[in-house]
DNA sequence: TTTTCACTTTAGAATAATTATAAACTAGAA
DNA sequence: TTCTAGTTTATAATTATTCTAAAGTGAAAA
């Protein structure tokens, strides 16, 4: 994803872009493959990566107007921080506890042959997999 | 599940069965269906219930003991607090996030197809589906 | 039975993650 | 250029949880 495409998919979402949110952009979004990361460490990242730092609040702040605009998913992780995704398709993951590492399941790689009918009224909304893994 | 067992499921996980254990013991045991809670709710329901108040502390510890005792598990929802059940087998949820509840779903219940394998020399702990409700 | 003491409870302090506040700053429309 | 709504920032506040250390207690041993 080059810079050009940072700066429409901001606009897009109408999020205008600022200094910060383009260098958190770029780093989230200019890469290959799918980045799992929390708050925490994602500053972490950005401290060692860029010359000036930014704001712990307005880190905050930006990956919730990008959760909220569409551009990340949040994934739910056993523990007290909060993941983010910036693969917000459809899909599972594996979870290494030994590393506190997720990675990817495509969603076409888990087959689901029987499912519950959703109780009273409701519907089924998505339907996420979590494989646990050890040594 | 009567007192006797209370007691005798404290005593067998070496946890001495004193007047607060037991009385959290019997208010999460003592019942037909699983129970799905947070230390905060369960802490409001046992000042309901309860003539004297046990101290949040002990309702943390208790937990806690109870958990790694395996007389509960934790199961994990999206949100900031951590949520407990009383349902200890392997077992799936139904996820009403209107009502912030926990519908659980037997193992049986779900049969999954196909599942990738793990990775680099890991093994599969175990597999978690969890089902978003809407409306 | 009493004594003893490791285990337990408790109030309150401490910590960790996140959110709120409000003043200073800035992108971009006019 | 000017203007202003949106944004950033340092810091305070909040929330969930854990820690601390003093007082209390279950139950083994005397
Ligand atoms: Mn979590
Ligand atoms: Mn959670
Ligand atoms: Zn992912
Ligand atoms: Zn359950």
């Amino acid at each position: 994803m080059k810079k050009i495409d940072i700066l429409k998919k901001l606009r897009s979402s109408r999020l205008r872009p600022t200094k910060q949110r383009v260098e958190i952009a770029k780093f989230l979004f200019e890469r290959e493959k799918t980045f799992h990361f929390t708050v925490e460490s994602l500053n972490k990242l950005l401290i060692k990566k860029l010359a000036s730092k930014i704001a712990l609040a307005t880190i905050y702040n930006t990956v919730h107007a990008f959760k909220t605009a569409g551009h990340l998913s949040e994934v739910e992780v056993r523990g007290n921080k909060t993941y983010f995704d910036t693969n917000v398709s459809n899909h599972h993951h594996f979870y290494d506890s030994e590393n506190a590492e997720l990675i990817d399941i495509d969603a076409n790689d888990i087959v689901i042959q029987k499912i519950p009918k959703a109780p009273n009224g409701k519907k089924i909304k998505n339907v996420e997999v979590f494989i646990n893994l050890k040594n």
